[in-house]
RNA sequence: GGAGAGGUGGCAGAGUGGCUGAAUGCGACGGUCUUGAAAACCGUUGAAGGAUUUAUUCCUUCCGGGGGUUCAAAUCCCUCCCUCUCCGCCA
């Protein structure tokens, strides 16, 4: 949710966001809205406190006097009924025009309408050479058996995968690998819900604009989470946070459950881009103060992650047409995948400001005063898309993989992924 | 799934139609006392929205959610949700 008041100060920073972000959301709208709910409101209130006036005195009256106000009492009634009504409809109007409005985008989110508009900020290692053609890892996780799409496609659909064998071992290493840095930072280890009522996936954002990427129950009107964010971010809603305790840093993982509505023919076979994958999330309560630096942390911590894994990787400063509602400035981390050659999302890094802090009611104080917190959110390992980069960036001549130094006492000082006989 | 109990302020817990935003206790904050602390005593202590202002005053709403009865609802009625206990089932 914006700051309305400084949506009524100026609403031409919100005419401005549109532009940059080629939303078409007229702010005119929004402005006539408000003041309408506004008047509305006042109107109401006042009917209300000749009411309560009403009632103060009329307990001490007889007769025909009491008789007189009960009868004033009902008409006012009538029109106070009226006015509600109108305003219940304004304020429907009011509550859909502006859950639609995005988040301010930071000074450092350069403009841009689209991917086109996204900017290299910088780049981890050399692009690798291998002497051979690499394979992708649907073939190469295919033909060690460690991944079983077929099947997987037969029991539950397209996008989906069995992950077998030496990979199950992987994932777990890789979890480990990464629990260990984010629990020596300081971050707090969740294994948090799957399931969300519609306010959390409201309150974090993600509703309304992006209802139909999500799963929902059909008895019990629960939603299945597309990323721990949600929890983690729900998870403080309606709290006064202690100043002190800021940053108040979580790390969650969990699987992630995605419809892909729109995505039809893109990214098809294999673990890309799958209804369901695990994750591990890193969320961040920040005090405004400081939380700039901390997102900057943050983002540090996900390249430690990623560094220590060896990867060749680029960091993108998402442009204002290619970031979230949510977000003020996201940096995406674009890994270099030898067999489909080209750079490709596998990690992303948000700062939210004080958007989902609003919708959440997420606050602290600082001595008489009370402020919305600021949240972050950054991938610190999205295991499927992990796992297939490690494949096809740590695969041999003759179709083995090699395990990631730094995964090996996770995973039982396995070094190698081999065909089997 | 069956049976029962209950949802009130930061917590505990009164309150069955008007003077109740809500007794009382605890906690927290400020003060007195003290070398300091504790105890004791005194005082303060919820949120959201709006008007007017920019620093004040006023108004409205909120006792699980929604709806109804009434001039008037924490209190009566309907409905939904949730929590707890026991039984059953289950990892």
């Amino acid at each position: 949710m914006i700051d309305l008041e400084l949506f009524r100060k100026n609403p031409q920073i919100f005419k401005a966001e549109m532009d940059k972000r080629g939303l078409d959301i007229d702010v005119g709208t929004g402005m006539e809205l408000d003041r309408e709910r506004r008047e509305l409101t006042y109107k109401v209130d006042q009917l209300r406190a000749r009411k309560n006036e009403a009632s103060l005195v009329i307990p001490g009256l007889a007769g025909a006097e009491k008789e007189k106000l009960i009868s004033e009492m009902k008409s006012i009634n009538v029109d106070l009924k009226t006015f509600e009504e109108r305003l219940e409809k304004v304020e429907k109007d009011f509550n859909n025009h502006f859950s639609a409005y995005p988040n301010l985008s930071h000074e450092t989110t350069p403009i841009g309408p689209d991917e086109s508009g996204n900017v290299v900020v910088s780049y981890n290692l050399e692009k690798p050479e291998f002497d051979f053609q690499p394979r992708n890892h649907i073939e190469l996780g295919t033909s060690l058996d460690i991944l079983d799409e077929e099947r997987a496609t037969r029991i539950s659909g397209s996008r989906f995968v069995f992950l077998k064998n030496e990979a199950v071992i992987l994932e777990f290493a890789l979890v480990q690998y990464v629990f260990n840095i984010l629990t020596g930072k300081g971050f707090t280890p969740m294994l948090p819900p799957l399931m969300v009522k519609e306010n959390a996936m409201y309150g974090t954002g993600f509703f309304p604009v992006e209802r139909s990427q999500y799963y929902k129950t059909e008895l019990d009107d629960l939603f299945l989470i597309g990323t721990s964010e949600v929890p983690l971010c729900a998870y403080h809603s309606n709290e006064f946070l202690e100043k002190e305790s800021l940053p108040l840093k979580y790390a969650a993982f969990s699987s992630c459950f995605r419809r892909e509505a729109g995505s039809y023919g893109k990214d098809m076979g294999g673990m890309f881009r799958v209804h369901q994958f695990d994750k591990v999330e890193m969320f961040i309560f920040a005090c405004p103060d400081n939380s700039w630096e901390e997102y900057e942390r943050l983002r540090g911590t996900l390249e430690e992650i990623m560094k220590g894994l060896g990867f060749h990787y680029r960091i993108m400063n998402m442009c204002t047409g290619d970031i979230g509602t949510p977000n003020a400035k996201k940096y995406d981390l674009e890994v270099w995948l030898p067999g489909q050659e080209n750079y490709r999302e596998l990690a992303s890094c948000s700062h939210d400001t004080d958007f989902q802090s609003r919708r959440l009611n997420i606050k602290f104080k600082d001595g008489k005063n009370r402020f919305f917190v600021h949240t972050m959110n950054s991938t610190a390992c999205a295991v499927g898309r992990t796992l297939l980069a490690i494949y096809e960036n740590y695969q041999e001549s003759d179709g083995s993989i090699s395990v990631p130094e730094v995964l090996r006492p996770y995973a039982g000082g396995m070094r190698k992924i081999e065909k089997k006989r």
